[in-house]
DNA sequence: CCACATTAGAAGGTAAACCTTATTTTCACA
DNA sequence: TGTGAAAATAAGGTTTACCTTCTAATGTGG
C-alpha cells in the first residue's frame, strides 16, 4: 500500500537522517529522537530495526548513519516533500510557513509515477520554497552549500539562499521580517559574540538573532 | 497527525459504507469485508469499534448504517479523492483508471486548507473523472442518478455520464473500447436476459457484456 | 418448519511503533 | 583518572488493525 514499500515512520526516520547527516556524517540517536518527537529508547529501537534491515550502518556510542539503500529512500521522500511544497506554494497558492507540514503528509502518499508527473507539471523546479534543493538523482545535494549569513561581514551585501530552519513559527516570523529567499540584504550592524544583526532590506530595516542568522544560507552579491 | 482525526483505516471504512450504502440503507459486513479485502471478522471489529464511537449503527443481522457525524467524514473523504482525481487526470495527465487508486492514498493524507485550495485551483469542478459528484455540501448526492445503460432501449441515442466500477482494469477495458464520459452511444443490439449489448460510438463499435453496462449511468439525448 | 448459509461474537495471536522505568556501558573532560 | 552525562540495553506495556479458529444465534428459502 505505501508506495515506497516503506512504512510512514520509516521514511521520516531516513529523512531525518539525511537531513541531519547528509550521508557523510552518523547522527546522534538524541538528536534524531527530538528532530521526530519521540523518546530516545524509541528511536533506537526502530534504528536497530532499520539497521537489521539494511538502510543504515551503527556506529556504538556515535551515531547512526544511512547506508546506499537506505539515503536512496531518503533522496526520495525529500525529493517527493519539496516537489509537493513547489505546487502548494506555487500553485494552490497555500502559506509556505504551513506548507511544509503539508507536503510531509502528502510525501508519504505519493506513487512514483504520481511525483515524475507532479515534477514536469511544476517543470523540473531547482528548489524548494525555502531554497533547498530538490534531488533528482543520487548524488545530487539534499542541502545547500551558501555561506551563513552569520559569516557575513559588516556593510556585505548578500543575496539569501535558503532556510535552514523548517518550523512554521520561525518562517513566519522571517516573512514578517521581510526576509525570502532571492532577496538582497546588507549588514549593517552587527555586534561581537551572540549578538543580533541589523539588516538593510530593500525597503526597511530588519534585526535577526545570530541563531537565527545561522541558518540562512546566503551567496556574495557582486 | 491524521488531517480529519481518523485513521486511514476508519477513514475507508466509512467511505465504503457511503458508496455502498448511501446514508440511507444499512451495509452488509460481509459486503463491505469483500470490498476492503479483510475478513468479516475484521470488519466487524472495526465496525463495532465505529459504532461505540458513534460514526455507525448497528442493526443486528442487517447491516450497518453511517451516522450523520459518520456521513460527513465519508462525503469529506470521498470528496478528496474525487479531487485529486480530476488534478491527476486533468493537470498531471495521468491515466484515469489507475488516478483512482493513487487519488485513494492522497485523500488519507489531505488537510482542509490543501483541499479547500485545490478546489479552487481545480475551478470547482462537478464530477470526478468518472463522473461521479464532487460532494461540496451536507446533503449532496455521492452518486450519480443516471439510468444504467442496460435500462436502454433498441436504437435509443444515450450519453454516458458515470462508470460506476472503479476497478483499473475494468476502466482500462472500457477505455479501449472507446467508451468515455460524455460519449454519446447508440443501442444497436441487446439479446435477451444476460447477452451482451452492442453499441454504436462516434466512430465504430463496442460489445459489451450486460452486467458491466448495469454499472455505467446515462442520460438521455434529445 | 427446519436446515443451512449468513451473521455475530468469543478467544487468542501477530506486527508496528510507540511508551515508561530501570540498569549498564562508554566516552569525554575536568 | 575518575565521574557524570549520553548512549545502549532490558523488560514490560499500550493501541490499532489485522489475522485464525471456533461456537452460537438468526432469518430466510425450499
Amino acid at each position: 500500500m505505501k508506495p515506497g514499500g516503506h512504512s510512514e515512520a520509516v521514511e521520516m526516520y531516513l529523512k531525518s537522517l539525511a537531513v541531519l547527516g547528509g550521508a557523510r556524517q552518523p547522527v546522534a540517536v538524541a538528536q534524531l529522537a527530538e528532530k521526530l518527537q519521540v523518546t530516545t529508547v524509541s528511536a533506537n529501537e526502530m534504528l536497530h530495526r532499520l539497521s537489521r534491515d539494511g538502510l543504515v550502518t551503527h556506529q556504538p556510542y556515535r551515531g547512526f548513519q544511512l547506508t546506499e539503500a537506505g539515503r536512496e529512500t531518503a533522496w526520495d521522500v525529500i525529493r517527493r516533500e519539496r516537489l509537493w511544497e513547489r505546487f502548494l506554494v506555487d500553485q494552490l497558492k497555500l502559506d509556505p510557513a504551513r506548507a511544509i507540514g503539508w507536503a510531509c503528509q502528502l510525501e508519504h502518499a505519493t506513487a512514483p509515477e504520481v511525483i515524475e508527473a507532479l515534477d514536469g507539471f511544476l517543470q523540473y523546479p531547482a528548489t524548494c520554497p525555502q531554497g533547498q534543493p530538490i534531488p533528482r538523482s543520487a548524488d545530487d545535494a539534499v542541502h545547500g552549500e551558501g555561506r551563513m549569513l552569520s559569516e557575513a561581514e559588516i556593510g556585505e551585501r548578500v543575496r539569501l539562499t535558503a532556510f535552514d530552519d523548517e518550523d512554521p513559527e520561525v518562517l513566519t516570523y522571517l516573512q514578517r521580517q521581510g526576509l525570502a529567499i532571492g532577496q538582497v540584504v546588507s549588514v549593517v550592524e552587527m555586534g561581537p559574540r551572540r549578538s543580533p544583526l541589523t539588516l538593510r532590506l530593500e525597503n526597511g530595516q530588519a534585526v535577526i538573532g545570530r541563531d537565527l542568522a545561522l541558518t540562512i544560507q546566503t551567496e556574495r552579491v557582486a
